[in-house]
DNA sequence: AAAATAGTTGACTGATCGTTCTTAAATAAT
DNA sequence: ATTATTTAAGAACGATCAGTCAACTATTTT
């Protein structure tokens, strides 16, 4: 490689992600990207593809750098630690400083659909890894004692990831903190 | 009016609300309602306003048109009454032929966020219309001792509101049925 | 020091976007 | 029958879109 790059291909990918993540794919135009990275777009193609392939790799790397599933492995009691996870969601979704964005899969989704097979492939397999994250957590509660034998751990996963996703859209239609409280508490019924 | 217009605006405005919520606001594009309604770009401007106000039209046909809660004020067992409401929910966010749409304020949630604040204004009120629909059915369990006295409706209402989302999300990410059967049979352990 | 290589840059492409305008056509009022 | 009024329709608007390319610059290799 003669000439180096200027930038740091990681950290404009992240900037071109948090575009993304706010805007959507269809509203985020190419100068868009360009301003909140200041790279110019040539080398954006040269770096990083078209336009569609750049959100692709906003993709992976937002599936590669979604923690939040860490507080489920946390120590300490599983219904307390499963309040922990929708209370730091709830507040995330709702901060405005964050920008409200939501998740990008779940916008992706709802935005792209099955448009795409390289993009629903992706929400897909990030959707399974929420899923496979809460049956991780609720099978070692079970294992604990903190949830029943008889329960069914998949459904109970599947019920959670679909509980999350509501409590993202939740987030969009109000800014009233006790309406996602609310739905957050119920659902945490679950785990007896 | 000297010349009549040559088509049914009612008509038209529901050919319009269909791409929308097909596609989404950003990906419409006049062209494409032009080509779904078989009326004249000019006509759709002199008719229904610009872009945005159309989409306003649209976004309020749904809210007045969406009949889906007819389900829950329906006779029978509320706990009957409630899994056939999901069942049905499944069935049409999964279906093809209905194209997978989804729920179009769902979508404008997710696509529009808070930008516009007469699209949100819109969004929040129909999601207040869900809200309502549940919290009156679950009123009546109540009374009829489908549901404990103890148990807070409000919670459950937006709860319930939460899934709805979520499931309409799900069928965004899989199309495996079970998925979304799993999480309502979770929640459907609410009416006890 | 010269040549080869790779990244940066500004200008530009054709296509499509939402929107408007002028002209023609159809009906109602006179 | 003529005029007034409203709608339909084709063409065009400037703006913006994603994407490209040749000229230029910085570094490595020879």
């Amino acid at each position: 490689m003669a000439r180096p790059r200027e930038f740091d291909q990681e950290i404009v990918l992240n900037q071109a992600m948090e575009v993304f993540w706010r805007k959507g794919y269809e509203r985020t135009s190419i100068q868009d990207l360009v301003e909140h990275t200041g790279v110019h777009r040539g080398s954006l193609y040269d770096t990083f593809g078209d336009k569609n392939q750049l959100f692709l790799q906003c993709l992976d790397l937002f599936r590669s750098k979604d923690r939040a599933f860490g507080i489920l492995e946390e120590e300490g009691e599983s219904k307390e630690v499963l309040r922990r996870y929708f209370d730091r969601l709830i507040d995330y979704a709702l901060n405005d400083d964050a920008g409200r964005k939501g998740c990008l899969i779940a916008n992706t989704a709802m935005e792209m659909g099955a448009i795409d097979s390289s993009i629903s492939v992706r929400v897909e397999a990030f959707s399974m890894d929420v899923e496979t994250s809460f049956y991780k957590f609720l099978m070692r509660a079970q294992q604990r004692g903190a949830l029943k034998k008889k329960k069914n751990v998949r459904e109970l996963a599947r019920f959670l990831v679909s509980i999350r996703y509501g409590l993202y859209v939740l987030a969009k239609t109000t800014t009233d903190r006790k309406v996602l409280e609310d739905a957050a508490n119920v659902a945490m019924l679950i785990m007896v």
